[in-house]
DNA sequence: ACAAAAGTGTTGGCCCTACACCCATGA
DNA sequence: TCATGGGTGTAGGGCCAACACTTTTGT
């Protein structure tokens, strides 16, 4: 039915093919194989969290262009059409990080009309944990900057990555709760101190040392290592290391982590 | 840069536009107003639950062209260039349910490459929560028929529908043990019979009686009230009805709805 | 010596689980 | 009178929250 449609050549058109799509809309599923309309561009953009001495962080580039432009962003770009949505964010974050071992999880799909004022722009946002010490983030093409920006404090955003924003310290919250997130965000050799902070800027609220200890020892996914701090002014503290071994498998066992 | 090309009047161009969609990906945002490229198709696809007395179901259509001729598939479809997902489902699921009014939630966003034989498409699941008996379900234009199937027992499905109905049915199953979602599932007036079966069949495992009653009632979100079941071959169960002003209530100073 | 974080046990209360019998109704 | 689901209370154990002092190091 539409298969010799074009598509349209430039964005003065949409309102145009509008009336083509209203008739798509009829029907519930997609047309038989050659169809072609208007559809939203995909993008992805990522919520990505680091934790340092200062607490919970989270990084974001300067926009190198129009709309936005010199305003602080969400790191993020197109979906290619040969690339899965998982892909695409990866890709975009290795431009940012030089790295694609980072922690990724799918948070939500964001799809208001007007959320950006070019074009039509549905967009797939994810969440990624990362150790800031293990990467040295640059600036990607379109980017002027990069930087960590405290979690709590972030600059004024452009597009709707408030809301993103918002949605993801929110999900961080809840899944920090009942999965053992924290190892994502610290060092591999760490003390119970560090973990306990964490935990405590991700929540919001304190935390109390001897029953936060306990309960973490008492999961089992903790390797006590025979090492401990040197160079602070005070007791040093024992390191410990997470065993993700021990934790797959009580995940599988169906062992609740809850703090 | 891209905005003379124009897009493929059919899918025997999308191998040949994926070299112009590379040059994109290099570039991590959207470009200035005037961008064309190929694009993912974007569409909704619903997973619609209800209960009766048997138990658990979903809602089904079976499609009416190929791909997937004659099989069953989640009701859904395309994205408009002009509506939110959230839109897109409701108003697919209007087509199928006459209604607007369901409790709908988005699930998942599922992009695998090749998830649907024609062409690049994205699909933004979601899932809903409605009253089998507010609504008579009728066949939608491209669908053959519609049905309910008991949820744990389904036929084989088109696409990727299976994975999405797991997605699906794992998020039931997590968010029924914090929210009251059952009251989204059953009449206006119920028993707690009705209700406490609800749970075993989302759950899967069967609860008891004395502490299900308990914790329910403790919560303060049922009005018990002064009417009793009819026409029943036992002793007839007290009505009960959800308060939902209460429970928003309790929503907002954070209270814990656990089973 | 002092400052700063590490490390360590116990108790009371609450909540969760397990469990068995009588009640009201229609057939 | 029988079959069916409705309705009710208690006791034991486990888990969670609250709480304060000593240890080790650097300055």
């Amino acid at each position: 039915m539409l298969s010799e449609t074009r598509a349209p050549p430039g964005a003065f058109l949409i309102a145009l093919l509008t009336c083509v799509v209203r008739l798509g809309e009829r029907t519930s599923e997609p047309m038989p194989y050659t169809y072609d309309h208007p559809r939203p561009t995909l993008t992805v953009d990522c919520v990505v969290f680091g934790v340092d001495e200062e607490g919970l962080k989270l990084l974001l580039i300067q926009r190198g262009h129009d709309p936005f432009k010199d305003q602080w962003a969400l790191p993020g770009g197109f979906v290619g059409i040969d690339e899965t949505t998982d892909d695409a964010a990866l890709r975009e974050l290795e431009e940012e990080t030089g790295t694609r071992d980072i922690y990724l999880e799918q948070l939500y799909t964001f799809s208001a009309v007007d959320r950006d004022p070019r074009q039509r722009v549905v967009s797939v946002a994810y969440y990624a944990l990362v150790k800031p010490s293990d990467l040295r983030v640059q600036a990607g093409s379109d980017a002027q900057d990069v930087r960590w920006f405290n979690a709590r404090q972030l600059p004024q955003l452009g597009f709707d990555h408030k809301d993103i924003v918002a949605v993801g310290l929110e999900r961080l919250a809840g899944k920090v709760r009942y999965v053992p997130v924290g190892f994502e965000l610290l060092p591999k050799k760490f003390t119970l101190g560090q973990l306990q902070a964490l935990y405590e800027h991700i929540l919001g609220r304190p935390l109390d040392k001897r029953n936060f200890r306990r309960s973490f020892l008492k999961m089992g996914v903790l390797d006590a290592l025979e090492e401990y701090q040197t160079g602070v002014a005070h007791r040093p503290s024992q390191l410990f290391s997470f065993n993700r071994r021990e934790y797959q498998r009580l995940v599988k066992a169906g062992f609740s982590f809850e703090i």
